[in-house]
DNA sequence: TTCTTTTCTTAATGTATATTAAGTGCTGAA
DNA sequence: TTCAGCACTTAATATACATTAAGAAAAGAA
């Protein structure tokens, strides 16, 4: 599938389009390409675009009071990512987005996002339920924080980004589940020592 | 204010309706009242309401693997609440939604919801906005939890909630930033300490 | 009121995870 | 080719928080 097909078929899971309404949707996006380690957004910068994963993989992450970073959130193929802070309230933001691969974006302005919700309302409904699916994922999240030792939230992780598992190195997974590469490596030696 | 007047002053913030779209809105509410201690949503059935809270406040819990209790979020007067994983899929939900004290909210269904959304699609828009918000206030919560030590979350809550700092059991606020209220117990003595 | 239950506190001990440090093996630049 | 840096591992020590237990104070029920 070409980019441009893919946020299509994407679309289409959620709202049903005429031909002219996707060709004005997809005549707003810009096509961008991240170099490995290359930021798409900067802390402290307004966010001002949505973007659609078409290639690669991108993580959010922030820096923590004693700077180190702590991952936020990956998005592999076929899915959003923005600062959702600052993208709603223009403000600065505190969300660094960077790539983990070579990655290609589409990428929708904000202002581009807000014609499309005066001129083809069926985009609220679009972008409320991709909201909706997000805020559910993250609620899940915040519960295993809560609840689960660390290594549940790493069996969690590997259900929710099964592609990731060996696509990542080790340090960015052990910052999402939130220890130290230290302690996630010796973590999982001792599951590995449990199965066998 | 009247419970309805309160939930028409939440909506004109985010959207603009003629008086019969309001009105029409407005006969698709239920009042309903919940004792102190009485569940709106018990765990393992379908959520089939979202609660807007006129009077009191309720709590959104649920049980972890060890059966204790995790508070998720509160929801004082004016706020929105549901388990929204439930009400999206229509599947059993593990959220307990619980009065704090005697409460009151107006109820909009499930199946209200969604002929809101195709007779009045403003409020497509409207529930976008308060989910974006929703999920904002959330990630946030994530980082916190990821990054900040139990001191600075109580911090985040009391500026969050702060009408509710005095109105809660301690027990209910050590739940929200994920302590034993022993542990909570000991580091409010400390701040307190800390600040003479 | 009196009794019971719940909330809150204090303190001793225990544990999951962090921190520091040191070493190995890879990778990419000069 | 050689060196610098990065990813990963191991291990010793440290710490933020949990667990258990017990008592005091406050709230609810009889």
């Amino acid at each position: 599938m070409t980019p441009i097909e893919l946020i299509q078929h994407n679309i289409s899971g959620y709202i049903r389009l005429e031909a002219e309404e996707m060709a004005f949707f997809t005549s707003l996006l810009e096509t961008r390409q991240i170099k490995k380690r290359q930021l798409l957004l900067h802390e402290g910068e307004i966010c001002k675009y949505s973007a659609f994963i078409t290639d690669g993989c991108l993580r959010g992450y922030i820096f923590d009071k004693n700077g180190f970073e702590r991952v936020l959130s990956f998005a592999p193929v076929n899915w959003w990512i923005a600062d959702m802070y600052s993208l709603i309230s223009q403000k600065p933001g505190v969300l660094n987005i960077e790539a983990l691969e070579d990655t290609g974006v589409l990428l929708l302005s904000k202002t581009d996002q807000e014609k499309l919700y005066t001129q083809i309302p069926k985009f609220e409904r679009f972008f409320r339920i991709i909201t909706e699916n997000s805020l559910v994922a993250n609620q899940q999240r915040l519960l295993d924080n809560l609840s689960l030792s660390a290594e549940e939230r790493y069996n969690n992780f590997c259900k929710k980004y099964p592609s990731l598992i060996n696509q990542l190195p080790l340090k960015q997974i052990a910052s999402y589940i939130g220890v130290t590469p230290q302690f996630f490596s010796k973590m999982r030696n001792e599951m590995l020592r449990k199965k066998s």
